[in-house]
DNA sequence: AGCGCAATTATTCATCTGTATAACAGGCGA
DNA sequence: TCGCCTGTTATACAGATGAATAATTGCGCT
């Protein structure tokens, strides 16, 4: 009898990566870097190891592919409400708040693929570009929301007010995605939208 | 011409595992667990790759070790201050506030070490052992120096007040960890203690 | 229907990883 | 000074890993 090979479809360019670069980072967040390997990424697209060289230039680019992807849901989910509707100053940034306090921002797989690749980014330039971006990104969102809101600050109390508004929110969202069964369904936001209130000396409860 | 063994030196078991344990710690600090393999922690620590297991049943045990470390070493820097003066509640929660905040808890190899062992936490159920060992004695520091201010709330408020403080502490942590050049020196010091003041609507900032 | 190309698989390779076992030698006790 | 115990090194091994290359086959095209 003849070893029988896989019989396999071929698919668009598009599809494959995207299967390639979700298996990568399924298995980097339940298992770390260590889990990610050809093969297993492979497997869990349900390829052969060769493809993967077939599309990336290398694992490592493949890595970047995954990172650069994350980067963008985390945005992405958590400014997704703000486009929909003409919301208010307040209620736009208590949107914001809540959006990054509760699935899909807030999960345990996440913050284990986030800490999969924290430590590439000493490592890798280019991943450090990629984390740079995102992160600005995120940052400013955060600053323009806090600059829209009806008070009267100066410049140099906008920036402290930014860094100790993303600083509890991101704080929250570790302990939130490191304690998944820590903490009561909205909970998280609505001990997050408190503390953003106390920081920036404006009721956000209300909106 | 006899291929020359290694001259060495004999060490007690303490210091022997001490170097292997920091040797394990540094380099996942810096390049991830994948980068401590036995034999770069062996060569780190300035022994052969053999010497682990004679001293560990196992690199997993090793790899215990070097995370229970890091988890005392955690709760430790930042309740040094605690122990030696007699300060007032206020002058101690600040000064509890302000180690977390600083060098050498915030310091981008800890972060990265940290990052390195969490997936981890996720396979091993004695490495979550540690670590919710670990988070819960960092905690209940907290909780009960946010409980001996001198102002009255009830239980409830007083764990929303403690998730919400160790949140900012956690979130500025992680910022001032990874983007080491990203904050003048004692800002993150400074915006934790006015956050957390805020918070609890209590002032911090002259104890 | 069938040609031909590129998507996909199969196989191979050099290297690395954790572990196991054997050989050696440092230094303490007599 | 000299055994001898055990800390330490050296060697070996099976399996995994990323990469490279060769072999096939799905399928769009005419």
């Amino acid at each position: 009898m003849s070893t029988d090979r896989k019989v396999y479809k071929r698919e668009s360019e598009e599809a494959r990566r995207d299967a390639l670069i979700v298996a990568a980072m399924d298995l980097v967040a339940e298992g770390g870097p260590q889990a990610a390997t050809v093969r297993a990424i492979a497997e869990r697209a349900g390829v052969t190891p060769g493809l993967i060289r077939h599309y990336f230039t290398s694992k490592e680019e493949l890595t970047r592919a995954a990172f650069r992807r994350l980067m963008e849901w985390m945005t992405r989910d958590s400014s997704a409400a703000l486009l929909s509707g003409d919301l208010g100053p307040k209620a736009r940034l208590a949107a914001f708040v809540s959006a990054s306090l509760r699935p899909p921002v807030v999960d345990p797989k996440r913050l284990g693929l986030w800490a999969g690749f924290l430590n590439a980014l000493r490592t890798d330039p280019e991943m450090r570009d990629i984390h740079e971006q995102g992160y600005r990104a995120y940052r400013d969102i955060l600053e323009t929301l806090i600059a829209q809101l009806p008070r009267k600050t100066d410049a140099a109390q906008s920036r402290r007010d930014a860094i100790a508004c993303n600083g509890v929110i991101d704080g929250l969202w570790l302990e939130g995605s490191a304690l998944p069964d820590g903490f009561a369904p909205g909970e998280l936001e609505s001990i997050g939208l408190a503390a953003v209130s106390a920081i920036l000396n404006i009721d956000l409860t209300g909106a």
